[in-house]
DNA sequence: CGGATATCAGGGAAACTGATATTA
DNA sequence: CTAATATCAGTTGCCCTGATATCC
């Protein structure tokens, strides 16, 4: 006996599928601009995050993305063997491996961070400030709720 | 000689690295919330997509999510082998193959779909109702604006 | 014919698990 | 001793490029 089922989810599209829309569409253009230095989407991800925050351990940036510290060991690795970071042991620690950018890689974000800001004025022409303001404050918050709704 | 620099950027992170962080918490959720299945949380986006419309093609599945035919196709093929998913000839068409969930993959979606709006509210706790309204609105036309900047 | 769909083959970056050594 | 960091080894999913066949 067949089971036939026609259903379907009659329901707006949510919240968090929207965000991962915009995300998959800003990836998708990020990964065009990257692509003459051969890196990923992903790899300057973590470069822009090193430069606002340089000294950051692997540890570190693979909690602040979400990952395990392994899967961000390797891609840490491969931006090493490409040249665009480096690593020193923490004089105070003697374990943990600081990371920041090499002049290379310095040059890689201020080549490619004016064109990514570019298309973000586009994205949002025609927004208001305090919309602006109101819409990342939001995204602040649902970050932080999400962050503490499960221990990574 | 050295070219030393003690660079820094010295700006707000971005509207587009606020959304990338909201994603990257929502998709290690959903992961751990997919797990059981042994599906990833992109494979349960692909088939909370179909849940809420049926009979799309592989190809228009990929320009849905700003990927390459070819690389959905494999998505899909894995889908298909785990028998969440069918497909079938359009009979309009006889060169496009219609994809619809199986029962068993209905099951899956109603089982998961609860929990993950659940976790939207929780994210959500504290908004104002047309806070809300103004934020899914300010993405769809991010979403718009994104898509129209690059042919994919 | 050009345009769209589907598919096959191969390869690279990206995440996972499990285990191990070292240090705070 | 416990916890955190870093690393090695192996695996799988995911997206890419390139080429091919079929159908609108």
């Amino acid at each position: 006996m067949t089971r036939l089922r026609h259903d379907r989810l009659d329901v707006a599209p949510s919240m968090l599928y929207l965000i991962k829309q915009v995300e998959l569409a800003a990836r998708s253009y990020l990964d065009e601009l990257v692509a003459p230095y051969r890196i990923s989407a992903l790899q300057y991800t973590a470069l822009s995050v090193l430069a606002r925050n340089p000294g950051m351990t692997s540890a570190r940036l693979a909690r602040n993305s979400f990952v395990r510290i392994q899967s961000m060991a390797q891609t840490i690795a491969i931006l090493e063997a490409h040249g665009w970071i480096a690593r020193e042991l923490d004089p105070a620690s003697r374990r943990q491996l600081l990371i920041s950018l090499t002049p290379a890689g310095w040059d890689l974000v201020h080549d490619v961070q004016p064109r990514l800001d570019a298309l973000e004025r586009e994205m949002l022409d025609g927004f208001e400030p305090d919309e602006v303001a109101r819409l990342a404050d939001a995204l602040r918050r649902m970050r932080l709720r999400l962050a503490g709704s499960h221990p990574n």
